[in-house]
DNA sequence: TTTATTTATTTTCACGTTAAAAGAAAATCG
DNA sequence: CGATTTTCTTTTAACGTGAAAATAAATAAA
């Protein structure tokens, strides 16, 4: 491996010379600059990232951490860091953690083991000893989709969206709504954005003087197209008059349970009602086309990611707060 | 920072003790261990994987390097690789890197810099300097999807694919075709599986006796659905009575035609006929159904990381060869 | 010209860990 | 019981870089 010594020996200079040659410091001449560069050219020479951040306390990573990132949700999301990243010309680079349960576990050893400068959750709430820690260790942390009291907060008003679904259904003259829920089969287990779905859909129920038979509450644990299916047949055994569905899970499981019934010949938006969440982008193309709750996500990551690296360049200054963004009805003939 | 000294003077051992409890290692008696454990749990220590990397000459980091995240095919070969990591209950990360254009020096960096220990690439064409550096670096290195002599190379079955999606629509009764290809507005910029396709095409047409009007080939340089749209338009204007269209550029952009031609009153496959790449899911639900050609990208996605493992922990002997993939026609009512 | 100041470069050390060699203690053997 | 081996632990030396202090050289000031 050809270090800096190697480039210092053949430059006939010393190896910091030709650190700060390579960083391209104010305090070299542009003479020796040059000949530094030029042994750095013939040689070959590439900076070693792990002994470079070892030595100036910074990976110039920012870890992304999810539970999925095959999920709608988070393909968006980092369709906007990609962008950010080509757009920013930053030279930070993104590292993908996924983690089931043992959150605390891994953000711990993100912050503390040197893996990341910063770290971006998705729909992962950190305890409060993780907040503490990241605040002491100078960790800048943002928060999607969760609550993080402590840290930089990006929230969706899934309460209003989930609202505004309801109401999408019950103005279209539905009365007997069910919910489907994602995440786990336990409701205890259910994230934020899925509880304050329920809460939005709760009281869009309530305020138009209408029940919700628990019987109509169903659940998934994963985000597939295929649950959806499965959700469909459970509804017909175990649900109760069900005219009207707020797939509160999302698009795509909304599309599967559309499939199911197609192929049970229940007419929708007939004798049946659906609108999904997320938008995806092949429900305008499905057929009847499905009505859903559209959110900025590209927005969202785009934002998240340049605004940590604003953070991370000093130009902006770390205090925890919290932003909301607005989600918006896309009304569609499957209502 | 707390550090494995400051564990060792808390445990009453030298660091190297700490060092080799902490990494588990047989030399060191249990009784010892379970004071250093003790110690490095009370002072909340965790390993600097910098430090830890730059003295063992490992990351523990899989790079995936790729033009976009954002597009369908990338996506689906994540998710199978996100699933090999769960499975593998691998200890190691991976790192997405995006580049435009300035691939081999992003892929040299990459080797040279240390950012990770092995590399896959989603179609990308690392040049032979490139193959060489990795190879002389004893960095693995697995292609997807494009040609690299000397790298391990995954590939699919482009041609194949191509002149069975052909095939289809001749079947169909059509005669006039179109294709769509991906990637820059320049022939000259084509990806290697873009360029297979359209030779499987031709080849079909010709076996089939049919003559391939060179007005009815299009380009897009985005594999979004909106592209799509402008396709059907510049079809209409400067295309000469296409009955089917063949689109190699993949579902989302064939689904965006779909949606202009359907605008225009253009009947599918009543008028048109109509096959796209890469089976999205959203493909079975749209209206109607798009044919298409399905691909085990997930499969791959979680064959190459699974193997790129066994590769790094010694347990498969690396060595360039090729593996080909098989695609599959999913026919449906678009034909 | 001598001294003070600035500019350019080098020396020395630190970053936190692992690897290899050396040492000490315990166990085994003849 | 002394010699040898084995087991466990420590000492020392890397890994490749950057930061800070120290030096040398060049320039400016007195």
């Amino acid at each position: 491996m050809v270090t800096i010594k190697d480039v210092a020996r053949l430059a006939g200079v010393s190896h910091t010379t030709v650190s700060l040659a390579i960083r391209n410091s104010s305090s070299i001449t542009e003479e020796t600059k040059q000949k530094v560069l030029k042994a750095a050219k013939q040689l070959n020479y590439h900076p070693n990232y792990l002994a470079r951040s070892l030595a100036n306390g910074k990976t110039n990573v920012i870890g992304i951490v999810a539970n999925f990132f095959s999920s709608n949700f988070e393909m968006e999301i980092l369709k906007g860091v990609e962008q950010s990243i080509r757009s920013d010309e930053s030279h930070f680079m993104i590292n993908l953690f996924t983690t089931l349960e043992k959150n605390d576990q891994v953000l711990t050893d993100i912050c503390m083991g040197k893996h990341a400068d910063a770290v971006i959750l998705l729909s992962i709430s950190p305890s409060p000893e993780v907040i503490k820690l990241y605040s002491e260790n100078h960790c800048p942390l943002i928060v999607i989709d969760e609550i993080a009291d402590g840290a930089i907060e990006i929230t969706l008003d899934n309460y209003h969206g989930a609202y505004m679904a309801t109401e999408h259904l019950i103005n279209a003259g539905r009365r007997n709504l069910a919910i489907v829920l994602g995440d786990g089969g336990e409701k205890e287990s259910l994230g934020l954005s899925q509880k304050e779905r329920k809460a939005g859909f709760l009281q869009a129920l309530k305020e138009h003087g209408l029940e919700f038979n628990p019987r109509n509450e169903f659940f998934i644990s994963d985000y597939y197209f295929e649950e959806g299916q499965v959700v469909f047949k459970n509804m017909q055994r175990y649900g109760s008059g069900i005219d009207g569905i707020f797939c509160a899970a999302g698009d795509m499981v909304a599309a599967g349970i559309m499939l199911e019934a197609k192929n049970q010949r229940v007419d929708i938006p007939g004798d049946l009602s659906i609108i999904g969440y997320d938008d995806s982008v092949s429900s305008a193309l499905i057929n009847p086309p499905l009505s859903s709750i559209r959110q900025p996500l590209f927005q969202i990551g785009k934002n998240a990611f340049s605004r940590m690296v604003r953070l991370l360049e000093g130009k902006e200054e770390y205090k925890p707060n919290r932003l909301v963004y607005e989600p918006q009805l896309i009304s569609r003939s499957s209502v």
